[in-house]
DNA sequence: AATATGCACAACCGCCGGGTT
DNA sequence: GAACCCGGCGGTTGTGCATAT
């Protein structure tokens, strides 16, 4: 038995928000204010709507002061040096972009920055990557390919990310997400990533690249594969915390406002403490961050365009 | 002009953690 | 301590517009 809903669905408007609606929402906070119950809120402010998203309507669009529009070159660096940093904590992001919303900062990363920076690091003849896999199909595959598809695209994605191999977390590859019937994760034409041979480890594990690029843990075990978001981008934030340490950190490289700078020092060592030391893992995202760390650290910065 | 494809963004979904009972 | 409720979060999907064919 699962969670009771949140609503009841049945009798619940979903889809985009009319200006009737938005009008009732906000003329309803700037009036009484949220109540402090967003479950209740929609009854009280007369719309049918789920708690749920009257909230995410008011936080992402009608709030005062939210800032629409082009990110400029700064907030692209911030975005990306706390991407490298902190993984997909896309609130803590935001809470340093003032005027933004995490959904903003995800929407454009996911739709521009990372294309942005991945396009930057190929060549441009080759920006569509082949598609390829290996010898090693895994059962729910139906397409054979190359293998020497695989080796031309295998040195592709090494120009660019200089990672030999990579391993997939499972939870990229969750119970509910079926290769055979979501193929989309891998589609990407941003990374060659999708095309790495890959092949079931355990029921909820599938490797990527050879099996000696299990990088994991002192026994070769992987047992760091998690399924928990929280493991695997605190795992990635912190090691990347403690192997660079906050000196090295690429956010020394902008012109960072001290207490912007004051604060994420603060949440870094709450988060460091409370995590410790977490094994390093490999993401889809990681060879982003690797790219963000090198470019940073080169006298050019990535983002000059 | 019609259709296909790509892109950007808004919104939804489901999980998790913290607070309360 | 268990059960429940709610807010918050990140990932994913849906939709509409723009551009290419």
């Amino acid at each position: 038995m699962g969670r009771a809903p949140c609503c009841d669905k049945a009798n619940v408007k979903k889809g985009p928000w009319s200006p009737e609606e938005d009008s009732k929402l906000k003329e309803y906070i700037e009036k009484y204010g949220t109540g402090g119950n967003w479950i209740a809120f929609p009854q009280k402010a007369g719309l049918k709507r789920c708690g749920k998203s009257c909230r995410l309507r008011w936080l992402n669009y009608l709030r005062p002061n939210i800032k629409h529009g082009e990110f400029s070159d700064e907030e692209d660096r911030t975005i990306c040096t706390l991407f490298a940093n902190i993984g997909s904590r896309w609130s803590i992001i935001a809470a340093q972009l003032p005027g933004r919303t995490d959904n903003d900062i995800k929407n454009y990363w996911n739709t521009k920055l990372k294309k942005k920076l991945m396009g930057m690091h190929l060549p441009p003849q080759r920006k569509l990557a082949p598609f390829a896999s290996s010898s090693q199909i895994p059962p729910f595959q139906s397409q054979p390919l190359s293998s020497s598809l695989y080796e031309e695209c295998s040195s592709y994605y090494k120009s660019f990310s200089g990672l030999e191999a990579i391993s997939f977390p499972s939870n990229y590859l969750s119970s509910s997400t079926s290769l055979a019937t979501n193929p989309s994760i891998f589609q990407t034409h941003e990374s060659c990533v999708s095309s790495m041979p890959y092949y079931p480890v355990n029921e909820n594990v599938l490797m990527f690249g050879s099996e000696g690029s299990c990088r994991s843990s002192d026994d070769g075990s992987c047992t760091q594969i998690s399924y928990g978001r929280d493991i695997k981008q605190e795992g990635m934030a912190f090691q990347s915390y403690v192997s660079n340490g906050l000196e090295e950190n690429p956010m020394s490289m902008l012109n960072y406002d001290s207490n912007r700078v004051e604060n994420l020092k603060q949440w870094a060592e709450k988060a460091n403490a409370y995590f410790g030391e977490i094994p390093l893992q490999y993401d889809l995202d990681h060879d982003v961050k690797q790219l963000i760390r090198s470019s940073n650290s080169g006298s050019n910065s990535f983002l000059q365009y």
